[in-house]
DNA sequence: ACTATCCCCTGACGGC
DNA sequence: TGCCGTCAGGGGATAG
């Protein structure tokens, strides 16, 4: 499941991909996933000069000369391959870019196809006020992030959850920052004290600059353009290792649903 | 305004 | 080449 580690690091490979590249075609054959004609889609970015790669939480934006812009979700299964011309596609790929350089081609493959794209033509920060997400969650400050958190008697797991609240964590990392700072996921948003949101910000930068670092969490279907799995699925602490020893009591990780999510903490550290 | 629930979509998995 | 029900999950729509 792509969060933000594993959207940066699909938008950093991109970059060297895309940018200086031309657009020759688009071909697509799902409206979901364009928000409407296929055809109006393709058509609209035939043509453009990508410029630059950008992200926002867990959007990805493909930046054209001009402003113009490509966002791009990666829903569950989403997957950003850069390819060559010959290879066969395959009856998960949904849409092919083209691209005007040494032939090849952006491919995106989606099993269950809750991924979407939409282009861009008010600007990145009109698209995220738009979608109401909230700061991101790589450069949110403890005090954007307390206000946010007191503002609301949610669970502090459906609180993190919340794109409008924070943005790019996902189930992953939310079970991974709460176990790094002994928060239990269905504690009250507004009862963790300041030392507290100090030290979800600090720890969350570390978990997702970590991640990043490993190329990104893969649990079953994630890949970055280049067709490699992350690493970081190897030094998660508690999601998905229900009945192992939590590493720094050794209780027996448990599991529960909070939020309506499958959520992993260790019953010992986490209050 | 806030919160919870349903739904989309498909592969994996378990029961029979 | 067994068939069918259930589950997972990001986020948008819908219902309280």
């Amino acid at each position: 499941v792509p969060e933000l580690p594993e959207v940066e690091t699909v938008v950093r490979s991109l970059r060297g991909s895309l940018i200086g590249a031309r657009i020759r075609s688009v071909h697509c054959t799902v409206p979901s996933l364009v928000g409407g004609e296929p055809e109006r889609f393709c058509a609209a970015l035939s043509g453009r000069l990508f410029e630059d790669v950008k992200r926002h939480g867990k959007y990805a934006f493909l930046v054209f000369s001009g402003g113009d812009a490509v966002a791009v979700h990666l829903g569950m299964t989403g997957q950003m391959l850069i390819a060559q011309p010959g290879r066969p596609t395959d009856k998960h790929t949904h849409l092919e870019i083209i691209l005007d350089r040494s032939g090849q081609k952006l491919v995106y493959r989606d099993v269950r196809k809750f991924g979407r794209f939409a282009i861009v033509t008010g600007g990145l920060d009109s698209f995220v006020r738009e979608k109401k997400l909230g700061p991101d969650a790589l450069s949110v400050t403890p005090l954007e992030l307390s206000g946010a958190l007191r503002r609301t008697r949610r669970s502090i797991k459906a609180a993190l959850l919340d794109q409008s609240v924070l943005a790019g964590l996902g189930n992953i990392y939310t079970d991974e920052v709460l176990y790094r700072i002994g928060a239990a996921p269905w504690r009250r948003a507004d009862t963790l004290a300041d030392h507290q949101v100090h030290a979800l910000c600090e720890n969350m930068r570390e978990l997702l600059y970590a991640a990043i670092a490993d190329s990104g969490t893969t649990i079953s279907d994630y890949v970055d353009p280049e067709g490699r799995q992350g690493g970081f699925q190897f030094a998660l602490q508690v999601y998905g290792r229900k009945g192992e020893a939590c590493g720094r009591c050794g209780a027996s990780v448990q599991r529960a649903v909070i939020a309506g999510r499958g959520t992993w903490y260790c019953p010992a550290c986490q209050s």
